[in-house]
DNA sequence: AATAAATAAATCACTCTTATTTATTATTGA
DNA sequence: TCAATAATAAATAAGAGTGATTTATTTATT
């Protein structure tokens, strides 16, 4: 598969005009409501450094166009009661796939991040043409829930899979074959076809990451590091508020962090702290792994084989964490994945432990923290690349067209 | 010390407005004549994307303001002859300061980057009041060798320095008293009451990192890895073609990379690739560490050690090398440091082997190159700070003021 | 004649400054 | 206690200023 397919024409440094100014400050005013709530123009006015007058311009066109819509004016201060100005909730709707070991799951968003339609599609295991028919189709069935009006502002189509689909074959157990058309095939060209909207398509763990950094419950920090544990571990990388993908848009490979040496052989994080392993533990025992796959608050999982999963993985997290805050100085690392609550909880309490035993000096460690998300991330973060595209601060907001 | 000093003001997300777009695009006009040389301005028009015109405007007042300047017309194409625009030399002049183990260096650059002034001091080790004076001194006696007119284009100092350097101590065999001063001084603060032009303070290895990034020989990546072998081992994260830093400006403290781990004590990239471990085995044997301090061209180090220190190093850097690149991605590593150039070109060769015969699924490796600047990259990469802050891109350009 | 570089004049889009309006609370004086 | 007045803050209108763009023109060359 295409995985460039994703990436923004790469293009010099471009210059900056009128337009890209407006277009970046107008972005601003979004992601400021969307990152503190309901605001106030004159609040917008000073947390910017815009002048009055130029949020108040900007804020009733966006209110004009539907993006914005007033509250209940505040009184019982001393002046005019503000009128605070939150995000309409019908301002753009956004379409998140999310490609996944045993199923395919759809959903539609709206403006606020609220899930308005979910289509759900359980498959031994995925295959270019199951994952086109059933996007295709789930989106009509979506649409269908739209008035004709809200249909025309859907803003796009974001797909979370994993990359490299054709190293799984091994691991699935399955024909080499099975998994080689995913190598020549671009999904994403071949959606594009059917739908006159953008589609994004992106590594399934940095998905995760971007549904954190756009959806994050409490206050997003500028920089931080983030685990997703799935059938295999992935990342994200966020700088500076903005999810970074680097040049071929695999940075936040963060499964393919080396946590030690064996000869030649690196053992890399993906080895001891995915589900892909704690899968294999179960079938060495006689039990069923399929419990893996189901929603995670129904996992029974052996509880020894359990612990020394954790075990493992909350090691090969402290290390990957550390060699990771070594490069980025990172405020801190978050974990999350398709894990019941309490075993997410139990990983990065013994991470945290681990990397605060860990000597190393100069650096900072950075505290770990449970991701807010939780199992949905990946749709959620699929469905938020249009969002982020289209209406978030980007520094490329401020150049030319 | 106070190592924060340095950082830029941390602001909330502010808004951007026409001024901030004009130094946006006039910058942009520099950097890319430093990338390219010479360029006329309809080439400079295609490659940003603005207008003829625009770039007309902004590049004739570059012109009056006296930081570029005309080229010989070039004739014997169809069409009007296109004159190349330059950086002008005397375009404005930038201080750079190296700290290091055993001197101090000041050098003052023209707008194109060549050294016009050096000032050379050997220490025994560095002290707060020694470093004062000698930059008060040395830009003294620089700034007498510039015309009136060519003292007001003066547009800063940067000072290159080891962080945390009362860590030193015991690695110098000093008191640790000799070194405590450097905790509560601040010598930005200090030098900065005697100069009314802008003062930068950045990690040594950082620095050297700018310098390849601004004054290096050839194409500049958007994305590399640098490592500066010096007394200690550090390096510099450079994120679309910008020097990352991070919220503590400690990003990129590469040394920190831990390589491996024995117990709970991380071994970390330090112990084995910096100079300190050289010394320390030379002095093992009886040998004289001193040399090491010398110009690296006179080196005379034992054979049999100095191998053992390549091998190790390079072991090293080549772990460090794989766990960076599966965070950040990069297009290529780059090796440089205080060393004889045949030993750089032994130390990259070596961990160009290793690094390609380390197994890790999913990820580029990226290759593996020699630094283009040398031992003086600290010095200059410490000029460098000034003149990437005013004249070269930075998205913080298109911001308000 | 064709082509390309460079520029001039007019236009357009945007933010900023200054001034005004509006709605509210705080203070004052009978 | 109550009404009149002052103070304050939000919001906006009008006009100024700045900078990129468009269109047209000039210039120098093959």
């Amino acid at each position: 598969m295409k995985e460039d397919s994703n990436t923004a024409p790469a293009s010099g440094i471009r210059g900056s005009n009128q337009s890209g100014m407006r277009a970046y400050n107008e972005r601003l005013v979004l992601s400021l409501i969307r990152q503190n709530g309901a605001l106030p123009k004159a609040e917008i006015a000073r947390i910017s450094g815009l002048s009055a007058q130029t949020v108040s311009v900007i804020m009733r066109a966006l209110e004009a166009d539907g993006f914005l819509e007033k509250g209940e004016p505040i009184r019982g201060k001393v002046g005019q009661p503000s009128v605070p100005m939150n995000l309409a909730k019908g301002g753009a709707f956004f379409f998140g796939l999310k490609v996944g070991r045993r199923s395919l799951e759809m959903i539609l968003i709206n403006f606020l991040g609220t899930v308005i339609g979910r289509v759900h599609l359980t498959h031994p295991y995925p295959t270019p043409d199951g994952v086109v028919r059933f996007t295709n189709d789930s989106i009509g069935q979506l649409l269908d829930q739209l008035t004709p009006e809200e249909r025309k502002r859907v803003a796009g189509l974001g797909i979370a899979i994993p990359f490299r689909l054709w190293d799984w074959s091994v691991a699935l157990g399955l024909e080499q074959t099975d998994m080689e058309a995913w190598r020549e095939r671009d999904i994403r060209a071949e959606i594009a076809q059917n739908w006159n909207f953008p589609i994004y398509l992106q590594n399934d763990a940095s998905a995760a990451c971007g549904a954190e950094l756009v959806f994050g419950k409490g206050e997003t920090p500028r920089d931080f590091l983030y685990f997703y544990i799935g059938f295999f571990v992935g990342g994200g990388v966020v700088l500076n508020r903005s999810l970074f993908t680097g040049r071929s848009g695999n940075a936040g490979a963060l499964g393919s962090i080396p946590i030690g040496v064996t000869g030649k052989k690196a053992r890399l994080l993906v080895d001891v702290a995915s589900l892909a392993t704690l899968e294999t533990a179960i079938i060495a025992t006689g039990g069923d792994a399929n419990i893996l796959w189901e929603p995670p608050k129904s996992w029974s999982v052996p509880a020894d084989i359990l612990r020394d999963w954790v075990d493992d993985a909350s090691s090969g997290l402290a290390f990957a964490i550390a060699a990771a805050a070594s490069v980025m100085d990172c405020e801190y690392a978050m974990i999350d994945g398709w894990l019941p609550e309490e075993v997410r909880a139990e990983l990065v309490r013994q991470t945290e432990q681990k990397l605060t035993d860990l000597e190393i000096a100069g650096i900072e460690k950075p505290p770990v923290l449970e991701g807010t998300i939780g199992t949905s991330a990946r749709a959620l973060g699929a469905a938020s690349l249009p969002l982020s595209d289209r209406f978030l601060v980007d520094q490329n907001a401020l150049l030319k067209a």
